[in-house]
DNA sequence: TATTGTTATACTCTATAACTATA
DNA sequence: TATAGTTATAGAGTATAACAATA
């Protein structure tokens, strides 16, 4: 990085300013950057934070609908899976019922672990979050997944 | 996609979907796969659209300046504006008083071409903010600033 | 026939290191 | 010494296609 040299910052026109989809994607690049940048000890699992929890909320759930939760393809999850697995974050068992099925489970130490991981993020939060009001945090919230909503509605294509 | 199966989705914990850093996430993956599904008949522009516009709004940017401003180290900016001037959207010219530097500018076939591909955006903007007013909209871009703003100050070390 | 998990494979995106030419 | 652009290279991360097992 540079020290001395002059930066001076470019010209953002406003037709990108005003754009939703340009300044969340700025943002999350950034929030993503961060916050990989910041946490670490952890192996892995930072990056799968958002999916460790929900196998915690969600225990036994195959793997199929864990990737269409995460919008990935399952051949996609597989060695992701494997890698967790082997770093003891997570098990998988054979469903009886359905012998075609495994069963994502995490381990009572992975358990464990996601406590001091989500301290992690929580700090990572409230940097993010700084300065907003707890109603600027509802509005936000609401916004966001009013976005989420249009964007499923194009997806299912309803619009 | 399978269509007759029973899709029971995932229970979402609370301590996920209270995150802003979340959701913006999902946003964020799902706006762009839309964007990118819907959007045809540009080339390789349509990711480079918001770099595109910088291009246009600072005519002559330096290839590492234009780096800096979109997070990419200058090598990983090399072969995209390669592919670019290639397809005819910019070129680049050597900058006399410094022969380091290579300025780069949309020619005036790709600020044509831009015009076409921004109508797609606006398109998209829409379907993603709908339902949202405009009051709704100036705060929604109003809270991204500071978040925006919030990781600047992390990233700058004041944090 | 359809679904699940897996593998092999390839593609995209990105960074790092090393180089050259310039300042 | 530092900066700009480039190249070679490697590493993530992802999808597609094909497969066996099972429903």
């Amino acid at each position: 990085m540079a020290i001395m040299r002059d930066i001076a910052e470019l010209h953002e026109p406003e037709a990108l300013a005003r754009l939703v989809s340009y300044r969340i994607r700025l943002v999350q690049i950034a929030a993503y950057k961060t916050f990989e940048a910041r946490v670490s000890g952890h192996g892995p699992a930072p990056r799968y934070y958002g999916m460790l929890k929900l196998i915690e909320a969600n225990p036994g759930v195959p793997q199929a609908r864990l990737a269409e939760a995460i919008f990935l393809d399952r051949s996609s999850l597989v060695p992701i899976l494997q890698e967790l697995e082997r770093e003891g974050w997570l098990e998988r068992r054979a469903a009886p019922q359905d012998r075609r099925v495994r069963r994502v489970f995490l381990t009572p130490e992975g358990a464990g672990r996601l406590v001091a991981l989500e301290r992690a993020v929580e700090e990572h939060e409230a940097r993010l979050t700084a300065g907003l009001s707890a109603e600027d945090l509802e509005t936000l919230h609401r916004l966001l997944l009013r976005l989420d909503d249009n964007l499923r509605d194009v997806q299912a294509g309803r619009v």
